[in-house]
DNA sequence: CGAGAAACGTTGGCGACACTAACAATCATC
DNA sequence: GATGATTGTTAGTGTCGCCAACGTTTCTCG
């Protein structure tokens, strides 16, 4: 990701009255929209962190399920298992999980984090709660839980 | 895109019980699980025409904005202008839009669709409509209101 | 049991985008 | 009329999604 505490901004500020016309009954529009500007706060806030949302989610699942396989990686965040393998690389190369042999399965692979990537979870996570809490400041509690369970119909 | 009739998924499928432990509660997790699915949806849905959302929407916008500058569709899309270049050279080079010179500030340029672009636009409108209804499937006409307003409230 | 099918990790390649940085031409403003 | 901002432009980097193909290992089924 590689983000600078920067300035020059090249994205041109929108002044609050773009009208977009008909491609505002276009739910795919708006979540495209929501997805980006969720994606650029997150980006911010981890900037000093230099990590993706993927790479903090597969962090994530790692330590909720040691000795996780790839494929099962992929399985929960719906990546290819090509993009999954770019991602444990670049984790690995920072030394934040370590790739094992499974007992049960020798095609597989255990996944399991170091003591830097426990660190850096942790760190993550914090700013992950921060991140939420800039996102939910435009919601009530009630319409937080609708909003999940809005989109969970959509990937499930 | 680049998208073909295609088999051989390397995306592996996710048996409807993959848990994901705390994760479940970040709202940023979802809506990068659902930006997903309707990408692929979308990308599926659009693999005869060769088009990517970011496509599409321009095309639409110039349709709907006739001589509009670049500048006002990145603030439109929340685009870079850097990106935005990208896009607009490749609709060009397809021939599906034409740049010309503004007649009041020469700096600008003015987008407008060729015929062919808005034969392309056309086709392109009933393939999303067929993908919202896929996407609406899941809802009812209120929950579609909902969402939308949700989604809105994160990009504005 | 053994052969073929399937799963897993791996690599390489392509395309789409976001973002940065820097430049020239053209306004806008004082 | 000089200064600073805007617009389009190019070049480069990094992330990510998808496909194709391969070797190894496991599973399935005749």
């Amino acid at each position: 990701m590689r983000i600078r505490a920067t300035a020059a901004a090249t994205l041109p500020s929108v002044g609050h009255a773009a009208d977009i016309g008909d491609l505002r009954d276009i739910v795919g529009f708006h979540l495209r929209l929501a997805y980006g500007a969720v994606y650029r706060h997150f980006a911010e806030t981890f900037s000093h962190l230099d990590l993706t949302q993927k790479q903090v989610s597969v962090l994530w699942l790692v330590a909720d399920h040691p000795d996780i396989a790839q494929t099962g990686l992929a399985q929960r965040m719906r990546m290819d298992r090509a993009t999954t393998m770019a991602i444990v690389n670049r984790l690995e190369a920072r030394g934040y999980l370590v790739r094992g042999k499974s007992a049960t399965d020798r095609r597989k692979q255990t996944l399991n984090l170091t003591d830097a990537g426990r660190g850096a979870l942790t760190v993550a996570k914090a700013a992950v709660r921060e991140h939420e809490s800039w996102l939910k400041a435009r919601y009530t509690p009630a319409e937080v839980q609708t909003l999940i369970e809005l989109l969970t119909r959509l990937h499930e």
